[in-house]
Parts: C-alpha cells; sequence; structure tokens
DNA sequence: TTGATTTATTGGAACGTTCCATTTATAGCG
DNA sequence: CGCTATAAATGGAACGTTCCAATAAATCAA
C-alpha cells in the first residue's frame, strides 16, 4: 500500500478517476458532492497511503487549526495541570494545542515563538518564562497574533491575562496566619522579578498591617520556588535573633521544602511552626501533615484561558478582557489546632 | 512597522531593492550572497515585519525542523521529566519539539497523530496510551516516517523501543525485600494491558523464585496506577486471611497512596509494612518516610530516545536498535531497618 | 583586449492545496 | 422538445517558499 514517494490529492484523483479539486472538497466534507463519489473518494485515500499536508493547505486558507501552549516549566505539576485543563477545551473545539516548554529560560521562549509562529499557529498561549523583557512580545502583537498570558502577567503589556487571584490568596492566608495567633510572620520564597510575587507578598503585607502586625514584625526572604528554595529561606529565618513562628510560602514547592528543613531540625510543622503554601497541587493533601494551601484551581483556569484564546480567534481581535480566577484557602494540618480563644495577643 | 496583511519575501526584496531569490539566500544564510546586500536584506526583514512561513518552506524543502513528542500522561512528573530530557537534545540541535498530551486516551492519541503528521513533523517519539491498539501505528510505518517509543512499548511491533530495564528493577527491588526478612509479598498497582506491567511483573515472580517464595506466599493485586489505586490495593490485600507484610509498587504514585492508606490505619510504613516504589521520582526522596524506588533516569532516557530519533532522521531510516536503560534501587526508609541477621526464615 | 573563471544575483518552475469561475450532466416545466 | 434551474464536477490561478539554470558583473591570465 505504501507509495514510495507521499501521495497528494492528484494521486488520489488519478486512482479514484476523478479532478483534483473533487477530492479537496470530499476532504473538506463538502455537502457538493455526489454521496456515491464521495465514497469512491474515500477508498482512494485509504489505498495510496495519502496524509494531507496542512502546510500547503494553510498557504491558501486563512488560518491554521493549531494553537500554541508556552509552558514555563512543565515539571511543575502547577503548570502541566494547567495545560491539560487548556487542552481539553481545544480538543472539543477540533483544535490541535502543540505545547511547548520554556525551561524559565528567556532565550528559550523566544526560540519556541519564533518557530510557533513559523509554523502559522492561530494563537498562542504563553506563562512567561520569569525574565521576560518587555520586548518579547512586540513582534507577535505587531503581526497581530491573538496572544493570551496565562498564571503570569509581564509589567507593561495589553496583552490578556488569565491568573488566579494571588492579592487576595495572600490576603486570606496571612489572614488565618493571624487568627491563629501568630504575631511575627514570614514570606518565603519568590523573587521580584516575577509580578506574582509582587502581587503575593503585597497581599501578605496588605493583610498584615490591617490585622495589627508591625511591619517591623513581619520578615521577607527571597529564594528560589522549589523545595530547596523552601529549605533555604527556613534556615536563614531561624538564624535571625527574633525568628517568625509562622511563613506564607510563594508556593507548595517553597512550604514544602519549609517542612523538610522543620523536621530536620526536630521542629513539628504546624505544632511548632505553621507554615501555609500557595498553588494547591495535588500532594499537598498527601504530605504530612497535609498543607494548608491557597487553592487557585489551575486547570479551571486553563480552560477559562483556552475559551478566551478560541474567542479572540473567532472575532478576529488581539484584545480581550483580563480574568482574575477565584481562590479559596483550604485549611489542613500544617498550621497546628485553633488557639484563637487561648492566647489572644 | 505593523504592515496590514503579512509581509512575504517579495515585499522584503521590493523594501531591499533585490530580487526574492537574493532574500531567500540571506534567510538560509547562505555564503553566496555580499555581506553589504545581507545587511542591507536583514535591515528590510526587521522594518516590514516579515516571519517566515516553514509551510510554504516545507513544501519544497525535503524536511521540516520540527519533531513532535506524545507523551500519555504530562501531569505525571515521572513522564514530564522524560519530555524535558528530550527537549534538551532536540534544542541543541536545532530541532523544535512539540509536545502533545494523550491523557491515556488511545482516540485521542489517534488524533494528535494525526495532527502531527499533517503538520510535517519529520519524526515522532512517542509514549503511547494505554490500551493503544496494535494497528495505531501502522499509518506512520506506511509513510516512512521515523517513530521510536520511549518508556513503553506495544506487543507486536517494529519500532525501536527506548526503555528502562523493568524486570531487572523489579528483580532488584523484590530481592531487597526478601533480603528484609519478608516472606509473603505483594506486587499492587498496574494492569496487564501494559506490557510494562508484564515486565515489572515478570521480575517481581522471579525473583520469588529464585529466592524461595513461595508462589502461594505472593499476591498480586491490579489497579490504578495511581494514589488512588495504590490505597485500593493495599486495602484489599490487607482484607485477605494471610495478609503481606511487604509490597513492591507498580509506580512510586501507587507507593505513595499504600503509604497514606497504611498511616490511615495507623500501620507505620517502613517499620509495620514494606514498602518499595518505582520510577524514583522526586518527590519519593521527600516523602515520610523517605520512598525506597527503582531509579529510571527518565531525563536521561529521554535525552537517549532523542538522540536515536537525531540518528534515524540523519540517516532516513525508520529502523533502529532497542535501547535498554540501566535501573538502580535507592534504598531509603520506607522498608524499615535491616534485620537480615534477626530473622532468617 | 579577449576569453575564461569566479562571484553575485536573478527569473521561473515547482511544491500541494483551496477556491473561484466554468463546464457538464440531470431534472423540471410548459 | 427546448428552455431554464439545479446539482455535480472541473480547470486554473494563487498562496510563499526553494532551487536550478541562467545572467551579469568582477577578476584574472595570456
Amino acid at each position: 500500500m505504501a507509495s514510495r514517494a507521499k501521495a497528494t490529492i492528484l494521486d488520489i484523483a488519478r486512482e479514484a478517476g476523478v479532478s483534483k479539486s473533487t477530492v479537496s472538497l470530499v476532504l473538506q466534507g463538502s455537502g457538493l458532492i455526489r454521496p456515491e463519489t464521495a465514497v469512491k473518494v474515500r477508498k482512494a485515500i485509504e489505498d495510496v497511503g495519502y496524509v494531507y499536508n496542512r502546510g500547503a493547505a494553510n498557504l491558501r486558507k486563512a488560518h491554521s487549526n493549531v494553537i500554541g501552549m508556552v509552558i514555563n516549566d512543565l515539571t511543575n505539576p502547577f503548570f502541566a495541570e494547567m495545560a491539560v485543563g487548556m487542552e481539553r477545551v481545544f480538543q472539543s473545539a477540533g483544535i490541535v494545542p502543540f505545547i511547548a516548554n520554556t525551561a524559565e529560560n528567556p532565550v528559550r521562549q523566544e526560540e519556541v515563538l519564533k518557530s510557533l509562529m513559523e509554523q502559522g499557529v492561530a494563537g498562542l498561549i504563553v506563562s512567561p518564562a520569569r525574565g521576560t523583557t518587555p520586548g518579547a512580545f512586540r513582534r507577535l502583537e505587531s503581526v497581530g497574533l491573538p496572544v493570551v498570558f496565562a498564571m503570569r502577567r509581564l509589567p507593561e503589556s495589553r496583552i490578556p491575562v488569565i491568573a488566579p487571584d494571588n492579592h487576595r490568596g495572600a490576603w486570606l492566608a496571612t489572614a488565618h496566619l493571624i487568627r491563629k495567633g501568630h504575631r511575627r510572620l514570614a514570606f518565603f520564597g519568590g523573587s521580584s522579578d516575577l509580578v506574582v510575587y509582587h502581587e503575593r507578598l503585597g497581599g501578605f503585607r496588605e493583610a498584615c498591617e490591617a490585622l495589627g502586625i508591625a511591619k517591623r514584625d513581619t520578615i521577607v526572604v527571597e529564594g528560589e520556588t522549589s523545595r530547596k528554595g523552601g529549605i533555604a529561606c527556613l534556615e536563614t529565618a531561624l538564624a535571625m535573633t527574633e525568628p517568625p513562628t509562622a511563613a506564607l510560602c510563594f508556593n507548595d514547592a517553597v512550604a514544602f521544602g519549609v517542612m523538610l528543613a522543620l523536621r530536620k531540625r526536630g521542629l513539628e510543622p504546624g505544632a511548632d511552626f505553621a507554615v501555609v503554601g500557595f498553588d494547591d497541587v495535588i500532594e499537598a493533601q498527601h504530605y504530612m501533615p497535609a498543607l494548608t494551601s491557597v487553592a487557585v484551581d489551575s486547570a479551571g483556569l486553563g480552560e477559562r484561558a483556552a475559551h478566551v484564546m478560541l474567542k479572540m480567534i473567532q472575532s478576529r481581535t488581539t484584545r480581550a478582557e483580563d480574568h482574575i480566577g477565584a481562590v479559596n484557602l483550604v485549611v489542613r494540618d500544617s498550621c497546628g489546632p485553633d488557639r484563637r480563644k487561648g492566647d489572644a495577643a
């Protein structure tokens, strides 16, 4: 069955005894062709082992059916889940999403973006790599390609953003810690080249201020957004003269690191030191102790982003409204038992 | 700068006052053009906001520079890491890998494969979805497209495979358990529609036989390859009249589930029941207790698979040798302290 | 100076599809 | 039967590249 050179619609046409135009029509499921002819053509398609050449088709057609998803870190389950959420909606829209990983590397991101454009994608959903320069997306904008940012945003950019309410999430978590009786609070992990960092830290700061924690009683330790980073943060915090008794972590990975480091020092997370995570990845509920975390519904946000993209493509616009997803503090065991009544200040 | 319709090499040619052929040459970095001309052309390219149309180019060129990676479950960090390993080598080869997720769904896989082919990929690395029918890849083979399987294989297929030595890994882990003094062993999780399952179970069985564990003292419980599956496996095993005292789990997720379920019953993993995982995902070392697991170096296998693919493309063949990666049992705390001396049968 | 050689540049055909404008076949109607 | 209306199928141009063969310009040898 396998012919030497790859088959084209002309081969099919010859095989079926019709014209290439007819074959093209069949391929597109046009209702203009007689059913029997269609059957005949479809058989020929099978026989010659034909593979549709989308590149050739796109030469004439307005736009392709592929959209690109550019993810900063696929090994982070948080982003992987978001990607899967997006895939779900694209699939049911007959669109094939191609995923590319930038591994948090702006240079790689540039390459990937370029390649995706050359491939003729209809749109791009991007979770920008840390350290992305503001100009990195200008090219895309100037071409009029629909782009939406997911999870992360860039400092100054007109590109629509789908992201969780980081500010509120941090506020909620911080308030929880304070309500538990803690008076010296820390914010662990993350770095200021991420807009998300400022949002979360902002929520933390505002909650402290609003609920009567003096600024000098809060400590902020930047660090890698990984377990390793969390370990480091805890070390430096506990080395201070007046160490904190609780920490809001930039994300769950940092929180896991903090808990690990606590154990290594013989301290029990929850009882001796309270920790709250952010993102609520699946592992959070399975940890010992189970991690209290701010749930952001990454899959849901992914779906949302995909829907926005679909609408943008459909209405051939490059603008859309931002969407800030609801967050929700899920309280588990990593902040210890409720002390509200016992020790008010 | 942004022109209304998208710019083509003819626009560049006009802008730079040269012919389209010259522009094409510049685009390909040919050494035939005078440096000053090249500079002039490159400036024009910037000015008109040109985006290279790879689809059009591929119409003439032999083959594209994109290869597809089809992954059965991106949310599993094990596969995500493998994907990242592949990416690393493709990147340095100037190839852009597009990742597609099948979510363990053969139908979705079929669509994804089709789409990737239509896109004109130069090759495909696939970790097949569970339940893939043997015929699913015949089309690809007949077109002469290089394909390699990673991590998983199909029952009857001539497609080269890059996978860990599952048999040996299971053997090692089982021997470890037996050496620890366990005499009633279980194999938890996985299902028989996966070739990997048979390999790992085979290793388990052989080790038992070789080391004097009677078949009636081994119990095998199939189940989902997830935490949930692990929980279920443990429940059914402990409900038996003579329950096992140790288990080799199909993968780490199952092992985590088993440990969770043990705790929930007031049993301490390691002390009261030994558990070994498979894959050695990053979480394994951070768990409480740290999980003993068979390390398979997923990133390394990913790199290997990518190299094989590169070579296949280069030598335009569709065949290559299988590669079975070394495995390595990393012993941690989930099998309890060493009892070798104490209680020999 | 002339022809040969090398260096730069160029026009045109080809790649595999879509889509418009036509043509051809079929049916409907008085 | 001739005419129009409808249905089905078709040829050809166009899409944006690459690459070959050809040309034009510059250099060299004699």
